[in-house]
DNA sequence: GCCGTTTTCGGCCCGACTGTTTTCAGTCG
């Protein structure tokens, strides 16, 4: 798939465009297809070969022949002019903040400058200062925007930012006069990851919440507390982070909310929609002339849309105002949908957890079972367990179960797929248990594809964990081709995981949706070897919600008897009880 | 650059903030 790469290509122009000061429009036009490309499932290669590019929104006449270009040439002409004009190393300079277009435009032609290190020597040298409409203050700001840049203030990951945000929002709940307060941004959005806290309040006396905000016992550093807004920086274990604080009026919070959420791709579309209408939307409601017509709740500013309340998780601008508008918004997975989680450690590998622990956890989650998939022999590092000691575990767990009521342990293992593509378990053994999931955990640029393709048709293998191997905090993964993973997993009717541990959320949204429009079923687990862990199937549920994934999608809302009893009628070999040695294979 | 139950030109989201502005440009979210 060339789609990244040509969107990575759109992006530079854009930024190239946008210093030799083009109009404003053009640019938009290139971000927004990129934008796209990155958000399509499908191969833009295969929409090309099909004579499709120009049915895709956003690319017209000119932007299909640049793509066809590339795609056949594997040049682009408009690309190579651009780049010839704008030297490579200024585009980066757009990131500080403080710095856009036109600053960046003059002061590479009238200072020369063309990276950072040029920018740093004309602040120094107070050459900057001297370019008309350039004062002390714009070159302070610039200046901080640099150091905030090079103290990288980069982006979190979502479970993160949710653990100052849900300790903020806690904190700020008890504030004087207080009445609503909620996340907003990527955080609500659930993105995989956030870039700034925003958190949005209403109550009486705005300045005083603010105050109160800015008290917050860990606050390293107040940058800001004014009457509706407030910014500090807080301790977040070993890191600090930055968390907005806004206050609105009550009449108005659905308005601020909708804004705050954004993405602003979906604000956009929705503001060009209220516009053909004759309406005009902002943060403080939707107006026709200076009527008001709704701003208290979200819901009410959609009505007036004449759409449904669209869930956060889904407005990003990818169809999902279309079909809001249609009235065919998808029903998403809930949290109530989750009856179980098909991925935890116990202590018999590297997790922390007892049996009992776990199913005490599970039940609290209100689960009605879960699956214990400890390592297998080959993960020596995570004390994987040999044939005998899984043997003990499943006789360990035939015994709680026997004592439980209305819970259910599935008896499961993490098996290594091996460097060869053989599972580290005979699959007499695999045989035993009630859920398999088969994970890569070496080899990582060895023949990843076929492996896992093998693993798959191991009839005993339901799933595949964490199929790219990615981790959100740096970890490229594996060298594998999850399209045809995802293909032969559709072929052979298994499931893929999303495993929700919040370092890795992998499936990415991206691959899970391109999973569902094939066919195939997502497990979900939370790979938690820790007893704060099965929590994080909140994440993986923002995430599956972001694939626009409905209960009909993921196994973990069938219930423990339909998960594993269908398997058995699906093979034509009737049900048997899970302890039955003889069980046959298992298909999804 | 794209796009069209106001079509092939003339639009393209909205408001706040900041600085250096005497009416606005640049940047941001």
């Amino acid at each position: 798939m060339k789609n990244r790469e040509i969107a990575g290509m759109f992006d530079k122009i854009a930024d190239a465009l946008e210093i030799r000061g083009e109009t404003g429009f053009k640019v938009v036009a290139y971000r927004k297809a990129s934008r796209i490309l990155q958000d399509m499932t499908e191969d833009i290669g295969e929409v090309a070969r099909q004579g499709q590019l120009e049915t895709v929104p956003g690319i017209g006449e000119g932007l299909a022949k640049k793509i066809a270009e590339y795609l056949g040439t594997g040049k682009m002409t408009k690309y190579a002019e651009v780049m010839k004009d704008v030297p490579e190393s200024l585009l980066g300079l757009l990131e500080i903040q403080g710095l856009g277009g036109k600053t960046v435009h003059f002061m590479h032609k009238e200072l020369g400058v063309k990276d950072l290190a040029g920018l740093k020597r004309a602040i120094a040298d107070g050459s900057l200062a001297g370019l008309p409409g350039m004062g002390e203050k714009k070159v302070e700001n610039i200046r901080k925007g640099i150091e905030a840049r090079e103290r990288g203030a980069e982006r979190i990951s979502i479970c993160e930012a949710a653990r100052v945000a849900d300790e903020v929002i806690a904190y700020l709940e008890k504030a004087p006069g207080i009445s609503r307060v909620s996340a907003a941004g990527s955080l609500r959005r659930m993105k995989e990851t956030v870039g700034d806290i925003d958190i949005l309040a209403c109550g009486k006396n705005g300045a005083e919440i603010v105050r109160y905000f800015a008290r917050h016992p860990d606050t390293v550093r107040v940058l800001a507390a004014g009457e509706t807004k407030g910014s500090i920086v807080v301790r977040a274990g070993e890191t600090e982070r930055q968390v907005d604080l806004r206050v609105v009026d009550g009449a108005a919070y659905g308005a601020a909310l909708l804004y705050f959420t954004g993405s602003k791709a979906h604000n956009i579309k929705l503001r060009g929609l209220a516009k053909d209408r004759g309406l005009k939307i902002s943060e403080y409601g939707v107006f026709r002339g200076a009527k008001r017509l709704a701003a208290r709740e979200e819901e009410d500013c959609y009505r007036v849309l004449k759409m449904p309340w669209v869930p956060p998780e889904m407005r990003e601008d990818r169809g999902e105002v279309e079909l809001a508008r249609e009235g065919r918004l998808p029903r998403l997975v809930e949290t109530g949908d989750i009856k179980g989680d098909l991925h935890v450690h116990t202590r018999a590998s590297d997790g922390d957890l007892t049996l009992a622990e776990v199913v005490g956890l599970a039940r609290k989650m209100g689960y009605s079972y879960v699956a214990i998939c400890d390592h297998s022999q080959a993960a020596n590092y995570a004390h994987g367990l040999a044939a005998d000691r899984l043997a003990a575990e499943i006789e360990e767990i035939e015994a709680f179960n026997r004592t439980l009521k209305g819970f259910r342990i599935l008896k499961g293992s993490e098996v290594d797929i091996r460097t060869d593509g053989s599972l580290d378990f005979p699959d007499e053994l695999l045989g035993r248990l009630d859920f398999v999931v088969a994970a890569v955990h070496s080899g990582f640029r060895k023949n990843v594809t076929e492996r896992m393709l093998k693993a798959l048709e191991n009839p005993y293998v339901r799933t595949i964990a964490h199929p790219t191997g990615r981790l959100i905090s740096g970890r490229e993964g594996y060298d594998v081709d999850i399209e045809r993973v995802i293909d032969g997993a559709a072929r052979l009717g298994k499931a893929l995981e999303l495993n929700s541990y919040c370092d890795r959320l992998d499936l990415d949204e991206l691959r899970l949706k391109k999973a569902k429009e094939k066919g195939v079923k997502i497990t979900m687990g939370t790979d938690t070897h820790f007893a704060d862990g099965l929590a994080m199937m909140r994440f993986g549920l923002g995430i599956a919600r972001r694939a626009w994934l409905g209960p009909g999608d993921i196994l973990n809302c069938l219930s423990a008897e339909s998960l594993l009893g269908k398997t058995a009628a699906k093979t034509g070999r009737g049900r048997r009880s899970s302890s039955d040695p003889g069980k046959s294979p298992v298909k999804v």
